[in-house]
DNA sequence: CGGACGCATTGATGTCGATCAAAAGCGGCT
DNA sequence: AGCCGCTTTTGATCGACATCAATGCGTCCG
């Protein structure tokens, strides 16, 4: 099986690609965009007119980079990714399109995590500065700006709470449970999907090691609640589901 | 012995408490005012006229409480807490002067956690509106604020290297050489203060049940790194503390 | 086609921290 | 002072997940 562009089931009224400004992107309602006129979407368009593609394995941006834009996905699946001094790596997330990538970057105006492509991908370059300088004219693009970086904080508290208090099943539940309703905010089934990651990124993320992701997949599978083959994931039960993660799927 | 209202060693040159703007104030190198001109300073000042003070035990906010301000802290140590569904507890962090609370908040307006005073406290209120306001005219304003926005980004990046990486020595160690450099960077002491929060706080915090924070701190004294004695904590070898904690030690 | 490599699955065993339990220290209150 | 409740410490045991190991499967490539 080929690597897949987009995941498996595919919205009948939002093509993802192609858009050729804010106004038209499918990912307006969670990107930047939400609550703007179009007088405004067209000089937001202005800013962002150049774009990035990104190769399968390879950093939009790495630790230690100089920072001057921020990155909203178009297409494509990342893993974002921290590095100890002694090495020990923490995967931060599986930023998705829509998402956007690089916040952690503003307050020393260097990259803090790598951003890595987990299929062929494509973002759109916001400079900083420039987006500073619109949402200072622009109360609407300033609101979501702040409302935008807030959700990462709540994201994050959501991501503590899974690593400090949850067991194995309920991690790997409420990790499923969370990747459903991103894709099914973005038009896509939340039943039926594509793994982008491997079970060592997905334990790395939830502080299991690769084995222990294995073995809960094909307990939660004897169960009766998922089907999993290989990368191909499928909900059989979303009430069971949501029971095994302890009903608080919030990590988004 | 009493709740005490600051840490053990007062700094000589920098009085906390009493300064009537943020011009004077001995946290204005942390909190929002980096780099702000004295007639900047002046303005922010106008804004925050009003403070707060908690008792100790009491919230200052508490999770679905509707939003109205941020709330940078001028005196005492805080929890924050998120709670799921069911019960369970995951406290997010321990802020203190200096830290600004409520940026969880802005994304829905409504606040995510608690934020439970640990002693007698006192914050300042800047009503968020008037903040964005502000920095729409006020550049220096505007950076600082999407500056802390990303601290408090890369802040929850390190506990979740911490919670998904690090072995309970580790973890208890990180957390030390934490509290020790925010500590220093306020003026205080790095090497000897004391513990505003009970066992059992830590151990929420760092995934960890009380006893095994009960514990380690006792191997820790026992290899002669630390001495705890209740909520008393000195740091006797600052360069084996760093080993253990691993290196990495960036929780803020 | 066949071999090699990366990824996933499954089993056997080990270990760190949780849990259960008891006792002691300290603070607060009457 | 004296009692009570909360916090802390320490010990004994248990269990969930890590670790070590072997095998299988899919894909890529010569």
């Amino acid at each position: 099986m080929s690597v897949q562009p987009a995941p498996t089931v595919k919205p009948a009224a939002v093509p993802l690609a192609y858009a050729v400004n804010c106004g038209d992107c499918g990912l307006r309602d969670i990107c930047l965009v939400e609550g703007l006129s179009p007088a405004d979407l067209d000089r937001l368009t202005g800013m962002v007119s150049t774009r990035r593609r990104v190769k399968r394995g390879e950093p939009l941006f790495r630790a230690g980079d100089r920072f001057d834009a921020i990155y909203p996905i178009r297409l494509g699946f990342f893993k974002t990714r921290v590095t100890a001094d002694d090495g020990r790596e923490q995967v931060t997330g599986f930023p998705m399109p829509g998402d956007i990538l690089g916040f952690d970057a503003i307050s020393t105006a260097t990259f803090q995590c790598d951003a890595i492509a987990l299929e062929d991908a494509e973002v759109c370059i916001v400079p900083f500065e420039k987006l500073e300088s619109l949402s200072r004219d622009f109360t609407a693009l300033q609101h979501q700006l702040h409302r935008v970086l807030s959700r990462e904080i709540v994201r994050d508290q959501g991501v503590m709470m899974l690593l400090g208090t949850m067991r194995a099943e309920q991690r790997l539940a409420t990790f499923v449970m969370n990747l459903s309703q991103r894709f099914a905010q973005r038009g896509f089934s939340p039943r039926e999907f594509i793994l982008r990651m491997t079970r060592e990124e997905i334990g790395n993320f939830l502080g299991l090691k690769l084995e222990t992701v294995s073995r809960t997949f094909s307990k939660l599978q004897e169960d009766g609640i998922i089907t999993v083959d290989q990368k191909r994931l499928r909900i059989e039960d979303v009430a069971r589901l949501r029971e095994a993660a302890g009903a608080s799927c919030a990590l988004e």
